[in-house]
DNA sequence: AAAATACAGTTAAACGTTTAACAAAGGACT
DNA sequence: AGTCCTTTGTTAAACGTTTAACTGTATTTT
């Protein structure tokens, strides 16, 4: 048994199916008698529109697609559900993908996910420099890239934080409380967010007349990377400070300071990146960058909706910048000498 | 310039439309020289399958729709990546859509999903009784349902975890450490797994011949649970131990306790329920019940799976019920007298 | 009162695939 | 040599919408 199409619609309630198109659709005005007798007949049958079909004629199509290097990482999952959120209230679905942080997988799911003509694209692609099949998008596609992009290297609109600055700040912060000897958990540093903020970081320390901290690349995964850091711990003098560059890192590095028995806020400070629930529910709260994660979405989904609409597609790609902001709690100690 | 369609790849390869449908479906046999110049002509050409008339010719639909109450809970955002790479496998793409818990929005987006004429759908209700629109589903497409159902209720495949052998062993786990005062927190008793994991763990303290615990109810909101919790541990004689049992309602009960300056593990025992990386990377790691997430993903991906292939529509519904783990750390001190 | 315009509905042709029905050509078997 | 498969390609008709073009009426304008 077939659900009924819009023809069955037509016929039981004695109209053209134009008229029933355009009772759902209200491009046209109908006559309000008839417009009941089709919304009847419609419930009756159970009537549902064909997206397929409708997409097909008439070549518009109320979906955008969503790709994300990873969406078990909290970081990316919130971002996807405000973009979820946001295209529901605009009339939008979404389809989602993940690139696994693998430049082939991501090009295989590119391609599925432009079989559907989406009418725009957000990304965060999973290298810095773009693959091909990224690039490719540029003509086709209305894009909007996320996050993992070096602002100005990328023929498309982006929206990022200012991640030098977030990270001068998290250094700034360590500097000012006497921290000298920092070492930074950091991800990835071909990842352009990253790279920044150890820039930031750097920035800060010269500006303070201090040492270049330490970095580590602990990568993708939290227990290697919880692994890693006890292992350098263990082999290098003590820093008096870290800064965990990601959300995963920051796991890691807790992961490990509690099997070294090293006590965060105590024996050691802690500035974490992203701001998460699990953060705050602790004795010892994590002091912390906070990213605009819901800004970052809104200004993506806005900087989309323009393309979509103006129908020039990614002519003079516009770079949106958010900042990012320290949100002091108790894992970072004082420790100058004048306190 | 519209995207290139089969007609100009044929005209281009010299060959019928037919015989370009057939090169990449692989429907019927192609001359390996046709072939070439097919493959040839189309990456020529920039050439991508519309899935729109690609489906509303063929009737049939690479796409699952999945529905959960809300994508920001790292439980649930942890099933949709596990169905997503699923789905993946096996060239289904997944469109998501939450419910935010609402009995509307859910019967909205069932209706949106349905639109998508998917080939099947996976949903984790919102509420304990199944919605109308959930139940219309019945007849028309196949569709499995995960977690918040009660199992013999539903006319679906359902894929749950014994929430009550959960329950129990959580709370024998705290009853053979000698808590006899125990306080459990619940998000909303109306769900069938908490409900569930309540009579659980209300049956571990009859076994063992103790008073049932008290059961407060903090919603969904982690904030809003902080405080309810937090007073009424101000309002009552202090428990020996908490057993959250939901990772939200342990995101509540920590904050409580650190706000309270309680520290877990020493003045008072915590269970939590869903394994988490925060969970472990702590001083005083949590002990907690771990849901066999993934493997709920793969029985509902093989339940859904099966329906598809079999034609046959929710007809005598298959109840497949998992185990939960404790995974023993921490956070639950032995206070038994004898010691 | 005739002509022009607005309004509300219908008809039928797309949209880009898939696929049943058909055709042609080569090979096997009587 | 004629018949019958088999194999590989083509033709053309769907699939369920939307929408340009059209038709017929009611209303306004001159």
């Amino acid at each position: 048994m077939r659900k009924p199409s819009i023809r069955e619609v037509a016929k039981l309630a004695d109209v053209s199916t134009a008229t029933v198109s355009n009772v759902f659709s209200g491009k046209k005005p109908v006559n309000d008698e008839l417009k009941e007798r089709v919304r009847l007949a419609a419930t009756q049958l159970g009537y549902q529109m064909d997206r397929a079909a409708s997409q097909l004629r008439s070549q518009r199509n109320k979906v955008v697609t969503v790709l994300v290097p990873n969406i078990t990482d909290t970081f990316f999952a919130t971002i996807v559900s405000h973009l979820e959120n946001l295209a529901f209230e605009h009339g939008y679905d979404v389809i989602v993908a993940s690139s696994h942080d693998r430049d082939d997988v991501e090009a295989s799911r590119i391609n599925a996910l432009m079989s559907w003509r989406p009418a725009g694209m957000i990304a965060i692609p999973c290298s810095g420099q773009l693959s091909e099949s990224l690039l490719d998008l540029t003509s086709h596609c209305p894009t909007v890239l996320i996050d993992r992009v070096s602002v100005h290297s990328a023929p498309f609109d982006t929206v990022t934080i200012d991640n030098r600055a977030a990270g001068d700040l998290a250094c700034q912060h360590l500097a000012d409380a006497g921290h000298e000897s920092i070492l930074i958990a950091a991800s990835n540093l071909s990842f352009p967010p990253i790279r920044e903020r150890v820039e930031g970081a750097f920035l800060a320390m010269e500006k303070s007349h201090l040492t270049k901290p330490n970095v580590i690349e602990l990568g993708s995964d939290l227990e290697e990377g919880a692994i890693k850091i006890a292992n350098w711990l263990g082999h290098n003098p003590k820093p008096t400070a870290i800064l965990a560059l990601t959300n995963v890192t920051t796991l890691s590095t807790l992961t490990a300071l509690a099997e070294c028995n090293i006590k965060v806020g105590q024996d050691i400070s802690l500035v974490a990146f992203d701001d998460y629930a699990w953060m705050s529910a602790r004795s010892t709260s994590l002091t912390a960058i906070r990213q605009p994660v819901a800004e970052v979405a809104q200004n993506a989904w806005s900087r989309l909706l323009e393309r979509i609409d103006s129908e020039r597609i990614n002519v003079d790609p516009k770079a949106t910048i958010l900042e990012a902001t320290l949100i002091q709690r108790h894992s970072v100690k004082n420790i100058s000498v004048e306190s």
